[in-house]
DNA sequence: ACTTTGACTTGCA
DNA sequence: ATGCAAGCCAAAG
């Protein structure tokens, strides 16, 4: 495994959220064991290499208000929000409704 | 090799 | 409730 393995795990994970679901950077990075460096994560889906990007449904990660941060690094700023839209997500103003698809990730070996 | 910034989060004033 | 500062780890200049 090479050392920038830290950025697989962050794309693998954000590749299994579930349609129609969102999931925070704080989560993200606390399922790696970061739990407080949440801005590796979002440093990391920058680095999202061109095949994955694609793959890797980015517009599903939203900081811990819900709110969609990443958005102005897409290709537009506003597919973010339409995509999630067109995955059945509800919005409440400019974020999105946690209450009811924020998604965690599933930690299996979680650690005390 | 050191400094600055970054798709964040939390805490204190 | 709002605003500012610190913490976090890694990469680019």
């Amino acid at each position: 495994m090479s050392k920038s393995d830290f950025y697989h795990q962050v794309y693998a994970l954000v590749r299994r959220v579930p349609h129609g679901m969102v999931t925070t950077y704080g989560h993200i990075a606390a399922a790696l064991g970061l739990r407080s460096s949440a801005r590796m994560v979002g440093w990391a889906l920058n680095a999202i290499p061109v095949d994955q990007r694609l793959e890797i449904p980015a517009h599903r990660v939203v900081n811990r208000l819900g709110e969609l941060s990443g958005k102005m690094h897409f290709e537009t700023p506003h597919v973010m929000r339409e995509r999630l839209e067109a995955e059945g997500v509800a919005f409440n103003g400019d974020c999105v409704d946690l209450k009811r698809h924020l998604w965690v990730p599933d930690v299996t070996s979680e650690e005390s």
